[in-house]
Formats: C-alpha cells, structure tokens, sequence
DNA sequence: ATTTCTGCAAACGATTTGCACAGGG
DNA sequence: CCCTGTGCAAATCGTTTGCAGAAAT
C-alpha cells in the first residue's frame, strides 16, 4: 500500500499539462500533493482540505477545475458508488484493474482485484463487438461477520464511505 | 423483449404498497403503469412525462416521492452510469442479472446477461467475507464498427442514453 | 505581452422538502 | 374522521461558471 513518489507523480502530470499548453502552477501542485500522497478514498470537498493542509490558497473552484484534469491524464479514477458525491481513488495507478465491494452494513469500501473478472469482462466486451476501454465493476454485499457479532473488524484495507 | 403484463405488476405493487401501510393512489398508478409500459431506460423526468401522458395530474414531486418506492419493491433498478442524472431501468425482472456496456461513440446501452459473470461475481464475494446482495458491471467501451465505417446500426437492444 | 489561472460569489440543475389542501381507508 | 398523498414553489447541495485581477510563459 506504499504511496507512489510523488516526484513522479508530479512530473507526470507536468508533462501532460504541458502537452495540453497548460500551466504549472503552486495550486494544482498543492492539489496533485494531495491527491496522490494516500491511498485513501476522498470526495472533492476533502480533497480541498487536504490540498489546503498544503497551500491555504486553494479555492473550491480550483479543486473542481483541477480534478477533470487529473482524471483525464489517467492518474487518477472517478467512482460512482451511489452516493450523492463523487468519489475518487488514486489507486489505480498501483492497481489498474482493481474494483470495489461496498459494504451494505458499515458503508465501506473494500477494493479487490481478480484476473479472471479482468478476462471475461473483455471476452464479453468483444463478444459483442466492442473493444473494451473501461470496466466497472461495484458489488454491494453483507459482510458476515457483522451479520453474526453486530460489528466487524474489517477496517484494514476498508475506506469509509 | 414482452413487457410483463401492467396488471400482475400494479398488484405487486399494491401488496408492497399496503404491506408498508401506504396508499393505492390513480397518481401512483400512472407512475407504475408508465415506468413498466417499457423495456426502455429513462430518466425520472422522462417518467414523469409518460406518466403525464397516461394522467395529467401527476406532479414531478410524486414521480421523485414514487421512484425510491419502485426501487424498494425490487421491481425497478436504479442506474449510475456516469451521467448527472440517474437512470431507470425496468428490466430486471426479466433478465434479473443483467448488466450494461456503454458506447463511448454513440452513449448508446446495451444489457448483457453472462452467467459466468455472475458465479465468479458472487465467489469473489464470498472469498472476501461478505453475502452478494447487489453486483453492478458496467462496461464502457468502443463499437468496432463505428471504428470501421464512422457510424453504427447496433440500434436493436441499446437504449439511446 | 500574451494567455492561462485563480478566487469569489452567483448560477446551475437534479432532487428534496414544507406547506395547506385533497383524497384514500 | 384520521392520516397519508399531492401539487406547488421554495430550498438544498454538489458542482459549474462569469468576471476581474494575479501569475506563468
């Protein structure tokens, strides 16, 4: 679960804003910084606060403006979990192909990542005569333990939603 | 690609309904019959105009009040595909395990139904400690032959987004 | 110098809600 | 009758946008 580099990171995206004729400024670094320094899920308006942990000058308006960029460069991945709120995760970079389980009971997050779910998507996608770019797979569920103890203890690798 | 009979399914409706102490109103049945006369998506303003055309007195609030209902009797399925408004779909009690590939090109929907998809669905589940109780795919991807011809006839079975 | 960026606050659009009256049981 | 359902219009809430000044190239 280490988080990447955020040198990298950040050269990265300069290179993509750079080939968009975009600039390079101390706002979008601060947000970049924060978006890519944790693993953890957030929703805009988090991202806005952690990016002003960094630079106090960051303005709501610059996170929403900032963000179609940083999921259009392909770092990062917008999640649609029923929710109200978008929600976005910067961890495809390390897990491209990962998908979520929402718990029904606590509302967590758990991602996980399976080949085979990886391989038929795209038998299927072909199949009908698509070629695949994009697989979404969200699967709600109940979580065992809780069904049995009223609590579970699953928070390791769980974001809460 | 029959719509179930309205009858059978406004007495569902009506059980669920009265099951929950609610009412049997001519607006509510406006509203079902209107969002089961298809097997086409929609959204809940394109509902309330369905509705408007079996009866005009129906108001978007109770189309809004209505859909959470439809959505808990099981009966109607509530779409995230990506879009700023969510999208109904009224097939799943045909095809109950049925999912959605999106085209990139046209935004058209096509559902899918895939077995295989369902039983490694609820394995991964299980293997992670939970009870399978909603699976969503999405799929988005690119048409072949629009990628070909620069135009596509895979109208019969998607539904324009 | 030229353009892109930014913060602010107002605008937006889908959905929700308070209210007073209508209508089902 | 009692209590839920309804239409209307106003309110919400996340997100988007117009503008004038600030900053990057």
């Amino acid at each position: 679960m280490a988080t990447i580099p955020r040198e990298s990171v950040r050269e990265v995206l300069h290179g993509f804003l750079a080939g968009r004729g975009l600039r390079k400024t101390s706002q979008r670094d601060a947000i970049i910084d924060a978006a890519f320094g944790t693993t953890e899920h957030y929703t805009a308006e988090q991202l806005l606060a952690m990016a002003r942990g960094i630079d106090t000058s960051v303005s709501r308006a610059t996170v929403y403006r900032t963000l179609p960029l940083l999921v259009e460069s392909g770092l990062l991945r917008e999640l649609d979990l029923g929710g109200a709120t978008k929600i976005y995760d910067p961890n495809f970079l390390e897990h491209p192909t990962h998908n979520h389980l929402v718990c029904v009971d606590c509302k967590r997050i758990f991602e996980f990542e399976d080949p085979n779910m990886e391989l038929l998507g795209n038998c299927i996608t072909r199949r009908m005569g698509f070629s695949p770019s994009n697989k979404t797979v969200k699967i709600e569920a109940r979580c065992d333990e809780f069904q049995l103890r009223g609590s579970c203890r699953k928070a390791a690798g769980g974001a809460p939603a």
